[in-house]
DNA sequence: TAATTAATTTAGACAAATCTAAAAATATGT
DNA sequence: ACATATTTTTAGATTTGTCTAAATTAATTA
C-alpha cells in the first residue's frame, strides 16, 4: 500500500488534467488531453487507464476524467518544481523568460525532496514564477491571484500587469520588445469599438501603446491604486 | 550527416565506457559495463550494436570497445553537467558531499548548452567538483590532477587531500565524520607492516589518526610544501 | 592440443509509451 | 426518433531498453 511511483510520462498526463481542471471548461475529455499533449487519442486512453489503476485520477470509460487527491497532489508538485526552477533560471542564472519553459519542462521531474526544500529556501520562498504564475510552497498551497484579462480593463482605469496567459516565446519575446513585462503599471486611454483593441499610456512614458484585442485577452492585469 | 540525438540511457553507457577507459585496466569488456551498471551483459551486447551505429564507439564482436572522437566528446560533455551540478548543490544550495551524486545522476541528462554556459558562469568556472574530480569547461577540456593513493604516501611525508576513489555516499560520510575532508592537511606518522594501516596526524589537531589500508587506498593526495 | 570453463552473442520475450485503423459508444441535427 | 457525425475505445503493431535461456566464441587448464 505504499506510494506507487510515478513516470515522468505520467507526471506529464498528470500536469495536463490539472491545468484543463484549472480552466474549468467543464468535463476534461480523452480529445482535449490528446490535444494539448499532441498525442493520439487511442495513447490517452491507454494512460488513463494506467492512471486510474494507480488511484490517481477517476475515469469511467467515455465519461471523462478527475484528478483523484493523490493525483492532484503530485500535478501540484510537478508545478511546484517547474516554477522554482523558472525563477532560479531568470533570477539567479539570468535567463530571459522566453526562454526558461522549455528548460523547467525537463527540470521539473528531477525527484528530490531535499533539492527542492533547499533550492526554495535559497531563492527566499519565492511567490510567483517569472510568468505572474504562483509558486505551490512545500505542503502545495498557493495563492490565487485575481488578476483579470487586460481586455477586460475599465477605461482610463490604472493597472499593473501581473501575468500572462499564453506562455510562448514568440509572445512573451513581443511582450518583452514592446515593454509589456510584469510589474509595468499602465492607463486605459481609449478603448476602439471597432476592434476591441487599447491605446494604453505607460507609466513613465510619453507615447501611447495600442494593444490588439488578441494580445490583450492574453495580458492578464491587476487594478493599481491611483 | 547532422547530430544523431543521444537517450538519457545512451549517455549512461558512455559515461561508464569512458570511466572503464580512464581507469585504463586494459580491453573495456560487455562484462565491465555489465557489472558497473548493473545490467545483464545480453543487455549490453544489444546496446554496443546500437551505439556502433551511432559511430560513438567502434565495436567488433568479442574483441571489446572504445570510445570514438565523437562518444569521448559525448561522455565528457555528461560528466561535466554532472559535476557542475554537483558544485551547485553543495556550494549555493549547502547539500553535502554525500547526497549530490544521485541527484546530480539525474540532472546530468538536462539538455541547453546556455543553461550550462550560465551555471558555469554563475559558479564561477569552477575547476573542481565536491569531491576533487576536475570539470572539464564547454570544450571539453580538463587538467588531470596528479593525485595518488593514500596508501602510496612515505613516512614522515606532508599531504594534502585532493580527491576520492569511492563516491559512495558510507565512505563520504565515514570521511566527514573523522575529519578527512579536501584540503586537510597531515602528515604520516607511522606506516604499519603487518596491515598497510597508517597513522597520520591532521595539521592543527593533537591526536593521531588511524587508517585502514582499506581507506587509504581509496583516498586521494598530493604532496604538500613543507 | 584437447577438454573444460568463462565470456559473449543470439533468440525470444516483456513492459512502457506510442502509433494507425477499425469498432463501438455517444452526441447532434433534422 | 433516427440517421449521421463525432468521440472514444479496442486491436494490433512498433520502438526502446530490458530480461532469461540457449548457442557460440574465446580463454584457460590439464
Ligand atoms: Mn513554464
Ligand atoms: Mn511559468
Ligand atoms: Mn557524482
Ligand atoms: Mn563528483
Amino acid at each position: 500500500m505504499q506510494n506507487k511511483s510515478v513516470s515522468q510520462t505520467e507526471e506529464n498526463y498528470l500536469k495536463v488534467i490539472y491545468k484543463l481542471d484549472e480552466k474549468a471548461e467543464g468535463k476534461i475529455s480523452t480529445s482535449s488531453i490528446s490535444e494539448m499533449m499532441g498525442i493520439a487519442p487511442a495513447s490517452v486512453t491507454d494512460m488513463l487507464g494506467k492512471l486510474s489503476d494507480k488511484k490517481l485520477i477517476s475515469y469511467k470509460k467515455y465519461q471523462g476524467v478527475s484528478l483523484t487527491p493523490s493525483g492532484r497532489k503530485t500535478a501540484v508538485m510537478v508545478i511546484r518544481k517547474h516554477r522554482l526552477w523558472e525563477h532560479f533560471l531568470v533570477e539567479k542564472l539570468g535567463l530571459s523568460w522566453d526562454e526558461v519553459h522549455e528548460i523547467a519542462e525537463q527540470l521539473e521531474h528531477i525527484r528530490s525532496e531535499k533539492l527542492f526544500d533547499k533550492l526554495d529556501a535559497y531563492l527566499k520562498f519565492p511567490k510567483f514564477d517569472p510568468h505572474g504564475d504562483p509558486i505551490p510552497d512545500s505542503n502545495g498551497n498557493f495563492t490565487n491571484t485575481s488578476a483579470i484579462p487586460m481586455s477586460s480593463c475599465n477605461l482610463n482605469g490604472k493597472y499593473l500587469i501581473t501575468g500572462v496567459a499564453d506562455h510562448s516565446a514568440e509572445f512573451l519575446r513581443y511582450l518583452t520588445r514592446t515593454g509589456m513585462i510584469l510589474g509595468c503599471q499602465f492607463t486605459v486611454k481609449e478603448k476602439q469599438e471597432y476592434d476591441n483593441s487599447f491605446l494604453i499610456l505607460k507609466q513613465g512614458t510619453k507615447n501611447e501603446l495600442a494593444v490588439s484585442n488578441e494580445i490583450a485577452k492574453k495580458l492578464l492585469v491587476t487594478k493599481a491604486r491611483d
